[in-house]
DNA sequence: CTGTTAGCGCATTCAG
DNA sequence: CTGAATGCGCTAACAG
């Protein structure tokens, strides 16, 4: 067996020193064709593969970035990742990812797996509500990128989606089309976007000369069984609405699929708006109208930002992304 | 700023040798209450952070396991990647993330990084159809399992599930429904468990004396507007059929949304059988009937198994494991 | 253009 | 129980 063949092996069949193997492997310009080409015939033959662990420890830096992300499985992280693996592989960076299932411990230990792996950045997708990880890694000056969540007193770079906007976008809609009753179902108030949708929600109602009825403000889990419940509860409590606008697709689901069990039409009886325009929602019965969140461009744009802050310290102006939101009408509204 | 800080720093703030630091970081019975003590609060006063690269490089093994999977995005693929982080985190591997969009090319290069990594495993999620990549694994005696799609020729560790036996359960439901002309939308040949479900498809004809007509089965993308493309061609060739078994429920969401606009209710006029059990697809409209293959299942077993013979040799039977699919009955069909 | 040497940070001999 | 020395594989000085 030929494994763990090294630089000296090479070196020694190739009959030239170590460092002319490390530089002819380099495509250094210092060594001459001739010797260049016989290195690597000879690294080639003997299927030398470099020790990346032993270049990241000699080059101290690993050229990996940590990826800690809350559910890989929710179809909106998902596409954030793939944003991200896209543009860190082009630019030579490998993915380090971890998974925290939005549990601030677990964010933790990923945070001190990434520092020990020595990545050389870090992207948060999103982070969780508590600030420790994020004060902790600027302590420890590993650069990172917030992703789809910051924090208000906290000056970091970040990308997020103007939730806010996203909010006033959907509700401003369904209020023109003739709704003055519109339920909002949202997430966990310690989410982020789901403090900054409401406050766009409320912002919308404002503007039309709506007071705020509580009784249509519902806050449940960020799962869809969570939105099927509270849902059901309103339509038994009997509160009166003809619109519904939920925190984000997954949510909107749950409220689609209530509606349908107690025989509400969409969007005769109820106009229903979601967010985050994920895969899907555009092939459900009634296609669903959505706040469109860019999810990928999310991705792809931290990356993008953290890279060139490993490359040169960026203002942190330039490191604020706010991507603007889109509303996408379907049919459910 | 303190960054950086070494096991020597350590040694020198708490007055003893590198090497008893390490031995009392790394919890080694050779040391002294006290003295470990000392070096803990040390290591902890000075911010010290293990340098895993060092350790990697010195244990010549890397606790990282390099995931291989074709697209994040799929929800299929995402809930196989969660899985596989669950058991690799617990066990204190991390996890090396590569996106290959279907494109082997891509594969290699994303093999030929784990293989610079210096990863300790590798999962393939799944493989493309040329082995040459998993022959490279082989020649470089590199640990891996291959996810959801193996080589009929190729002795592999593998967690697969029954492809063929779904679309046998599938088909075979869909028969005794009282369906003799069951429409086979099924993904592009080159995918083994597409080749699979065929074969379930056919063999669940033949059981029941149906002779399979050409214009019946149908090859098209692996993507949504793929299936919906061909439905609606389908349709509009005037072939009768009162039944779709589509290769996954992606597909089976664009065929739904086909008959949908042509105005063909399901399950009354059409009854649509899907295969995955993809979240979503039960709060659709017509809540899908599909065929359930534990995703998360998938990658949690094979992350096992990989770990198992990182420990020592398993015997090939105990590392080649087929999942059981389960028909999941919900009202499309 | 090429070779020699040193050291990245750690864990592991081997002596005391 | 503790310390000094060695080397994992590589690249960057520095000499020739």
């Amino acid at each position: 067996m030929s494994l763990n063949i090294t630089i000296r092996d090479v070196a020694a069949r190739a009959g030239v020193s170590v460092n002319t193997v490390s530089r002819a492997l380099n495509n250094r310009p210092d060594v001459s064709a001739g010797t260049r080409e016989r290195v690597l015939r000879v690294a080639e033959r003997l299927g030398y593969t470099a020790n990346g662990v032993a270049r990241d420890l000699r080059a101290k830096r690993t050229s990996a970035i940590g990826v800690v992300v809350a559910d890989v499985a929710n179809p909106f992280f998902a596409a954030v990742v793939k944003g991200i693996e896209e543009v860190a592989h082009a630019s030579g960076y490998s993915i380090v990812l971890c998974n925290t299932n939005e549990d601030y411990t677990k964010e933790q230990e990923a945070v001190g797996l990434m520092l020990r792996k020595r990545v050389d950045g870090l992207l948060l997708v999103p982070c969780q509500k508590h600030p420790g990880t994020v004060m902790l890694l600027q302590r420890r000056r590993l650069p990172f990128v917030l992703i789809a969540r910051r924090f208000d007193d906290l000056p970091t770079p970040y990308v997020v989606n103007d939730d806010a906007r996203g909010g006033f976008l959907a509700t401003d809609y369904l209020i023109r089309q003739g709704h003055r009753r519109v339920l909002f179902v949202n997430g966990p108030k310690e989410i982020w976007s789901a403090q900054q949708r409401e406050a766009g929600y409320l912002r919308a109602l404002s503007e039309h000369g709506i007071t705020p009825d509580p009784s249509l403000l519902r806050v449940t889990t960020a799962m869809m069984d969570g939105s099927y419940r509270t849902m059901l509860e309103v339509l038994d409590e009997g509160v009166s609405f003809t619109a519904v606008y939920a925190f984000s697709d997954l949510l909107a689901m749950g409220v689609l699929k209530a509606l349908r069990e107690r025989g509400r039409k969409v969007p005769q009886d109820v106009a229903v708006v979601g967010h985050d325009d994920i895969d899907f929602v555009e092939i459900l019965e009634t296609p669903l109208t959505t706040v469109d969140m860019s999810k990928s461009r999310l991705g792809r744009e931290a990356t993008r930002i953290l890279i060139e802050q490993l490359q040169k310290p960026l203002p942190l102006e330039q490191a604020q992304v706010v991507l603007e939101p889109r509303l996408v009408m379907r049919g459910s509204a």
